[in-house]
Order: structure tokens, then C-alpha cells, then sequence
RNA sequence: GCGAGAGUGGCGGAACCCGGCAGACGCGCCGGAUUUAGGAUCCGGUGCCCGAAAGGGCGUGGGAGUUCGAAUCUCCCCUCUCGCACCA
């Protein structure tokens, strides 16, 4: 009799394991299996491990075991996003070094990643923060400033005053800082940038080709990319001559211009409003409207504008309309002014009446009277064009390319894209992140740090309060240093990068661990393409983007040999409580250790596992019941453990039906697992060991039953699963080297089936009848029985649908 | 407002891809056995309604459609979740 007691088995084959050395990929290029990279999203590592890194990994883990049992050669590496703003708050309210609490961390999640029985390569560990990456962190970003990606300017940036920090646009979530909810300032700062929006068109092109990828994430992307389609025109101020650019996506609706917004902090702004006098009260009220924050006025909705007193020509026509400013406009998409059509523009219209402006209708539905006195709203889209000059009667929507040409052939404007993906700001003024390796040199400007003295290392003795600036401003040692051209005294840059640039290639790093002449091999990269990517939702845009720049521009620069990173991805959802998120301070935390001490780590895997689909949120509170009870699936590895047991002492032959359960049993085992339906496979197994019970206390056999299950229980429970294959099977070597059971359709094949027969679609019988047999049968069987006779007893029988084996439908009048 | 996804027992969910026995599997609950006891184990039951039972009726958010047959396909509506949101 086998009990079972992960208490004890689950220490002894961790360590074998360990021994053993299983889990390596192998470093030959020759090797003639089929390759897998399972990729798991690479954790942070503040605190222990959580559920929701229990949930992922646990499925990532189902993955790579799965494969190496399919014979394939499995990459699944591991390593830690180790920079980061979390650990210097942390470390600071500790009063210990970052790199302190971040080394202590990483510690114990690789304890308890090793507890879990994760099936990582460990000999391909990284972290972000080690010197010896970061160092080719360092190199990329030289890499991008030689191709003319990295660019530094002068810009008004996100501000987070409580982290006293720049934050990317990406970050600030709601006008508040994605990190500490703190609303965000306007601050001008000069800032090191990534040339993103180069690539914009790319990245909206392919992300369309990723088919394995969740609809949901593909349309963030393209959400955020935000590719507009229209016009640039030129608009002439009347008083000044300057010239000032709109871009529209409703050119078409050029001649209902009737007024002109600048965003308060176009540059024009100024001198405008001093041309055209402005009151004092419009004085005033410009200078709040351009120092309010960004994030509050992207939250008013008012349409509060000020005028300013001087008017713009509008080209189309020559009607000179006056011009305003007003904060519903905003400086960071298109040109930072727009033209003002009251009449087919919902934003426009309302300024219009709170400001006693025209409204002119220029698209006219047929056989509608739009009248600009009894209008109540902006109407955008079909009807024909009216007061239009060259353009009347023609139809709109569709007349804009015609109108945007037209525009360029008048010399007024062009066809114009534009997106809303901005520059990724990379700099980041705290101290736990990748010194940015330029020295600024008074005669040479930005001058690269030369490969052979990378990496620029973070000094340890440095304050690393913040204080506005970045704290290595403050270490004369650092900053202090020469210029690579000219040898006379410079400075290093004192910004560090931010984290989202380690982890946009550390995937690559793990195909190459340890390489010294670059931050990897391009046919390391080749051999290993990402088959999988497993992470969660949270980074459906900015790493995943981020990542694909990268690939993309690596790719451009000849070092790897494709354009997306991810071929296919899959977000596990999210644990929460009682539809919440889980967190410390809403003290409805529960974290993985404790359940595994409790109960094991195949427990806690299972529980995971079979809690629902991968894809979606796991409520802790529904699933789990009372934390002292056993969990179901533990009592499921008892029964296992009991009924395989059993099997392996019995000899004889086994029940067909048992054999044939088996079979289908691993056929669709191994369908599940290829569509990542964990929970579905689980409860196949559950049957097989339900038949197995029943074989068993029948008297039969069941071995073949036991080792089958006893295999595709090792994805999910690999240290029962050992101790089952090894203990009391009886081979020699581990299961999770064992190639995955094969199913023979023959011996799956039922010999009887059963037969439903309905009556107007209605069930009325069953019969079990051969699974051979034929219509004319099938028919009989039906017309035979008594439950049926009753059930057409005084009715006609007009038509009979027969799909034999399986139904019979007898249809009455 | 725009976009995406989802509505099935007391609960998590299965069946949806590919129309054919709805509710697999598990939790919970009810009954029984065993046990000094148990939050342990074993056996049986468990969609709802009527009925002692046999049996019957109803049933996958609502409504229509296609079909011999719809949880599944199509259309409309409702609700919820998520993402984006003054993007010119």
C-alpha cells in the first residue's frame, strides 16, 4: 500500500534532480531533435514569489515538461528583472542597499521556484542587474545611438514628484504614476529617447500577422500605435505671417472651418497672444491654462478657451476665423492646433456654442435639412458636400483622399499619416537602473563610451535618496572622467535607463548565456526562436512592444534573423480575491509557500492548474474554501497514488474497456495540452483514475492504465509522478525523461456505442448497439422500442434522420 | 463613447473549434459505512418543478432566425468584465 506523503517525496527528488542535471538545453547545433524555447515572463523580484507567478509558472512549467517528454530539446530558462524603481523605494525605506534587497530576493524566489519543481535550465540564469548584463544593456544602446534610434532633447516630460522621477507616457496611467498613484506635473527636462515611432507603421504591420496571439493584445497594440489617416494643411495668421500647421482626418470638412485652437503649449502661443493683445484677463488665464498639469486637463471636460485676439486665413477659402486657445487641444498629438469645424466635430460644436462661434454645415445627408441654428449636435459622416468651392456635391466620407490630394496640388497642404505611439523616453534620473554609457564632452558633445570599457558600473557608495536629479550626479567618481575623443575632462551621463530596456532582449541573452564578445550570437538566436511565450496581461503593451522594437531594430542591424520575438503568446489570467486584486494592504494576500508547506508543491500546481482555463482569472475565494481542508486534488493524488499502487503489484491481462479508456485518454490529454487547456486534462485524468478504481475493485489489472497516467500526471505533478514511475513502477530512470504515451486509435476505438433516439428532437431512448452497425439497424432499434412507440402513439412519421451509430431522429406531424 | 471578450446547477467549470445524450471533472451539500474522534477514509445521491414511484414537464441572459435537431451557427436586445478614451 503506497500512501501519499509529499512531505517526504518531494525534498528527496528535488535534490535528485539536481544531481541528475535534467532541464539542460543542449548547446549542440547538431542535435537532431526538435528545439522548444519555452519562454516565461522573467519576474521582479520584490518579495517571495506570488499566486499569480504560482499560476504562470505552473503552466509554463506544464508546457516544457510536455515537450522534453515529446522528444523535443527545451530551452526554458529563467532569470530576474532585477532593476528597478520597487527595489530602490524598498531598499530606501529599509535603509539598506537596493542591491541588497534585490540579491536577497532573488534568492528566495529561486528557492522557491526550486521547491516548486520548476523545470528551469539553471546553467542560463541571468539577471538585470549583473554587471556582466547590463553591460551589453549598455552595448544595445550604444548600438541604437550609432543606427541614430537614441536621441537626447529637450522636452516636457511626465513628472512623478513622489518618486521624483520621469515617467513614459506609458507609465502614467489616468494622469497618476503607474506606480505610486501620485498625478503626474509637467516638467521640462532633457531626456534620452528611443526612436520608436520609426518604426510605428512596422509594428502596426506585423503585429497584424501574429495569429497566435490573443485578439484582445494585438488590438492594445494597435490601439496604442494609433495610426491616423488625413491631411496636414497650412494655415497663414493674418496679423504675424506665421504659418501654422493642422493635421485633420476630415479634410473634407475644410470649408466649415470657423475658428482655430492652439494647444497652451504650442509654441506660437506667446507671441500670438501678445500680437493680438490680449486682455489681462486672458493674460491670466493662459498662464493657469499652461501650467496646469497635463494629466488634470486631460480629465476636465470643460470647454473653457481663450481668445486670442489675432485670426488664421483658412486656405480653401481665404475667410479669415478667429483663433483661441484652449486646453481640450493637446500638444502631444499631431501638430498641437487644430482647425475648428463646429458643425461635423462633437468637440468643436460644443466650443462653438459656449463661445457664440458659427456653425457652418458643410455635409449635407440628401433629403436633410442640417440647420447650424436648431443643431444640437455634430454630425461626422455620410452626405454630400456643400459650400465646399471646387468640391460641392461630391460624396463624403468618401471624398477625403480626394480633398487631401487636391491639397497637395494646391501647394495648401498633403496627405498625411499620423499615430499617437510617441518616443520612448528611456531616461530614467534614479540610481537603480543602467548608467547610460555617454560622456558629454564640451567640445565633442555626446560622445559613446567605448565598447571595451563597458560596462559603465553603477557604483555601489552612492546616496541614493531622490532628490530631482539623478543621484549619481552627486558621486564625483562617476561623473568625473575624459572624454574618449579628445582625452580633456568630461562627464558621464547620470541618467539610468529604464527597466523596460533590459527586459527587451533578455530572451536573446538566455540563447547565448555568458557569450563575451556580444550580447549574443546571431545562430544561437537562430536556433532558438521563441515557441512560447507565457506571461500575464499586464504587459500587453508596453514590454511587449518594447520588445518587438527591439527585435525589429536588431534585426535591421543584422543580428537576428526575424522580425517578431513572439510567434505565440498566451496570458494566463490573473489570481485575485473575492474579485479583487490581491495585496498586502488589503490584507486579502495569500501566497504560494504556505500551501506548498502544507500540502506540496504538486498541490499547489493542481490547484492552479485545475482552478479553470489558464487564460482566465482564478478567484481565490471561490476556489479555495477552507485553507485547513484538504484540497480536492490533493485527495486526487491519494487515490492516485493508491490505485497505481495497486496496479503495479496485479498482474493479468486488463479490461478492454480500461485499455480503451487509456487511449482516449491520452489522445485527448495531449490535445489539451497543446491548446493550453490544463483544467480540461486534469479532469481526464481524474477519470482514467476513477476506471482504474473501478477495474482494480473489480478484480482486474490495470498496470498499462497506471503507467499511462502516470506519465501525463508529470507535466502537472512532477514529484508524485516521479515517485510513482520510479518507486513503484519500478524504472529505473525519471519519468520526465520518458517519451509521452502514444495513442493507438485502434485500441481506442469503441466496439459499442450508444444509440439516442429521439422523437422530434426529443430524447426518448438509448441503446447501446455495435459500432458497426447500420442505418437499417439503427432504424429498427428505434422503431423497436417501447419508449418511442409511446412517444409517436397516434402521430404520422414524416421523415426519419438517421446518422448511424449514434442517432436516430424520427420526425412526427 | 469606441474596441475586445463573456453570460451554462449552490460554486469553479465541461460540452462551443466541427450543430446530435447539456451539466464531464472537482468543490459544496444530503444520506450511509467506518472510526474514540476528525477538518481523515470509503460507498451512494445531488440542474429545477410535479410525483410515493413509474414517469412527465421545464432548462444554457432575453427575443427572433436557419435546421429534422441549436448551449453550439446568424441577427437584434439586455447584463457584466477588460482595454482605450478630448487622438483632431
Amino acid at each position: 500500500m503506497h500512501r501519499y506523503d509529499a512531505a517526504e517525496i518531494e525534498p528527496k527528488w528535488q535534490r535528485v534532480w539536481d544531481e541528475e542535471g535534467l532541464y539542460r538545453a543542449s548547446d549542440d547545433p547538431g542535435d537532431p531533435r526538435p528545439r522548444f524555447y519555452a519562454l516565461d515572463m522573467f519576474p521582479y523580484p520584490s518579495g517571495d514569489l506570488h499566486m499569480g507567478h504560482a499560476e504562470a509558472f505552473s503552466g509554463g512549467d506544464v508546457i516544457a515538461r510536455f515537450r522534453w517528454m515529446q522528444g523535443h530539446d527545451v530551452l526554458h530558462p529563467i532569470g530576474w528583472d532585477s532593476f528597478g524603481l520597487n527595489a530602490e523605494n524598498a531598499a530606501i525605506k529599509r535603509g539598506i542597499h537596493p542591491k541588497e534587497w534585490t540579491y536577497a530576493n532573488i534568492e528566495q524566489q529561486a528557492a522557491s521556484f526550486k521547491r516548486m519543481g520548476m523545470s528551469f535550465d539553471w546553467t542560463r540564469r541571468l539577471h538585470s542587474s549583473d554587471p556582466e548584463y547590463y553591460r551589453w544593456t549598455q552595448w544595445l544602446f550604444l548600438k541604437l545611438f550609432e543606427m541614430g534610434l537614441a536621441y537626447r532633447k529637450n522636452a516636457p516630460v511626465n513628472w512623478c514628484p513622489n518618486d521624483q522621477t520621469v515617467l513614459a507616457n506609458e507609465q502614467v496611467i489616468n494622469g497618476c504614476c503607474e506606480r505610486c498613484g501620485t498625478p503626474v506635473v509637467r516638467k521640462d527636462l532633457t531626456q534620452w529617447f528611443f526612436k520608436i515611432t520609426h518604426y510605428a507603421q512596422r509594428l502596426l504591420d506585423d503585429v497584424g500577422t501574429l495569429e497566435e496571439w490573443p485578439e484582445r493584445v494585438i488590438t492594445m497594440q494597435r490601439n496604442w500605435i494609433g495610426r491616423s489617416e488625413g491631411a496636414t494643411v497650412r494655415f497663414r495668421v493674418d496679423e504675424t505671417d506665421d504659418e501654422v500647421e493642422v493635421f485633420t482626418t476630415r479634410p473634407d470638412t475644410l470649408w466649415g472651418v470657423t475658428f482655430f485652437v492652439f494647444a497652451p503649449e504650442h509654441p506660437l502661443v506667446p507671441s500670438l497672444a501678445g500680437a493680438g493683445g490680449a486682455s489681462r484677463e486672458a493674460r491670466e488665464m493662459l498662464d493657469r491654462l499652461q501650467s496646469t498639469p497635463l494629466t488634470n486637463r486631460e480629465q476636465a471636460e470643460s470647454r473653457e478657451g481663450v481668445r486670442l485676439g489675432v485670426h488664421v486665413v483658412n486656405p480653401v477659402n481665404g475667410e479669415r476665423v478667429p483663433t483661441f486657445v484652449a486646453p481640450y487641444v493637446l500638444m502631444e498629438y499631431g501638430t498641437g492646433a487644430v482647425m475648428g469645424v463646429p458643425a461635423h466635430d462633437q468637440r468643436d460644436f460644443e466650443f462653438a456654442r459656449e463661445h457664440g462661434l458659427d456653425v457652418r454645415v458643410v455635409i449635407q445627408p440628401p433629403g436633410e435639412d442640417r440647420d447650424p441654428a436648431t443643431m444640437t449636435e455634430a454630425h461626422g459622416h455620410e452626405g454630400v458636400m456643400v459650400n465646399s468651392g471646387p468640391f460641392d456635391g461630391e460624396p463624403s466620407p468618401a471624398s477625403i483622399g480626394a480633398v487631401a490630394e487636391w491639397l497637395g496640388e494646391q501647394g495648401l497642404g498633403e496627405p498625411a499619416v499620423t499615430y499617437r505611439l510617441r518616443d520612448w523616453l528611456i531616461s530614467r534620473q534614479r540610481y537603480w537602473g543602467a548608467p547610460i554609457p555617454i560622456i558629454h564632452c564640451e567640445d565633442h558633445g555626446e560622445v559613446p563610451v567605448p565598447v571595451a570599457d563597458l560596462p559603465v558600473e553603477l557604483p555601489e557608495d552612492v546616496d541614493f535618496q531622490p532628490g530631482g536629479e539623478s543621484p549619481l550626479a552627486r558621486h564625483d567618481r562617476f561623473v568625473k572622467t575624459t572624454c574618449p575623443r579628445c582625452g580633456r575632462d568630461a562627464r558621464r551621463d547620470t541618467d539610468t535607463m529604464d527597466t523596460f530596456v533590459d527586459s527587451s532582449w533578455y530572451f536573446f541573452r538566455y540563447c547565448s548565456p555568458g557569450y563575451e564578445d556580444g550580447p549574443f550570437r546571431r545562430e544561437d538566436v537562430e536556433r532558438w526562436p521563441v515557441s512560447q511565450y507565457t506571461g500575464g496581461v499586464e504587459h500587453a503593451i508596453l514590454h511587449l512592444l518594447y520588445a518587438r522594437f527591439f527585435t525589429k531594430v536588431l534585426h535591421d542591424a543584422g543580428m537576428v534573423p526575424f522580425l517578431e520575438p513572439f510567434p505565440r503568446l498566451m496570458n494566463q489570467g490573473q489570481v485575485i480575491y473575492d474579485g479583487a486584486s490581491m495585496s498586502k494592504t488589503k490584507g486579502n494576500l495569500v501566497m504560494p509557500m504556505p500551501i506548498i508547506e502544507r500540502w506540496g508543491a504538486d498541490t499547489m500546481r493542481l490547484i492552479m492548474l485545475f482552478a479553470g482555463p489558464f487564460e482566465d482569472d482564478i478567484d481565490w475565494k471561490l476556489i479555495a474554501g477552507d485553507p485547513d481542508r484538504r484540497p480536492g486534488v490533493h485527495h486526487w493524488l491519494g487515490r492516485v497514488f493508491a490505485a497505481v499502487g495497486e496496479a503495479a503489484e496485479r498482474g493479468g491481462e486488463e479490461p478492454s474497456e480500461l485499455v480503451r479508456l487509456t487511449h482516449r485518454t491520452i489522445e485527448g490529454v495531449t490535445d489539451d495540452l497543446e491548446r493550453f487547456r490544463f483544467n480540461v486534462a486534469i479532469s481526464k485524468l481524474m477519470v482514467l483514475t476513477n476506471e482504474m478504481r473501478a477495474a482494480l475493485d473489480a478484480g482486474g489489472a490495470a498496470r498499462g492504465a497506471a503507467e499511462a497516467l502516470t506519465q501525463m500526471l508529470a507535466p502537472f505533478a512532477p514529484f508524485a509522478a516521479e515517485e510513482l514511475w520510479r518507486e513503484v513502477l519500478g524504472h529505473a530512470d525519471s519519468v520526465h525523461v520518458s517519451r509521452w504515451p502514444t495513442f493507438d486509435e485502434a485500441l481506442a476505438a469503441e466496439d459499442t456505442v450508444t444509440l439516442v433516439i429521439q422523437v422530434d428532437g426529443k430524447v426518448r431512448d438509448k441503446v447501446e448497439v455495435p459500432a458497426d452497425a447500420d442505418e437499417a439497424r439503427c432504424l429498427g432499434l428505434a422503431r423497436a422500442s417501447e419508449k418511442v412507440g409511446r412517444a409517436i402513439a397516434g402521430r404520422e412519421v414524416v421523415k426519419e434522420i438517421v446518422r448511424a451509430p449514434k442517432l436516430v431522429n424520427l420526425v412526427t406531424r
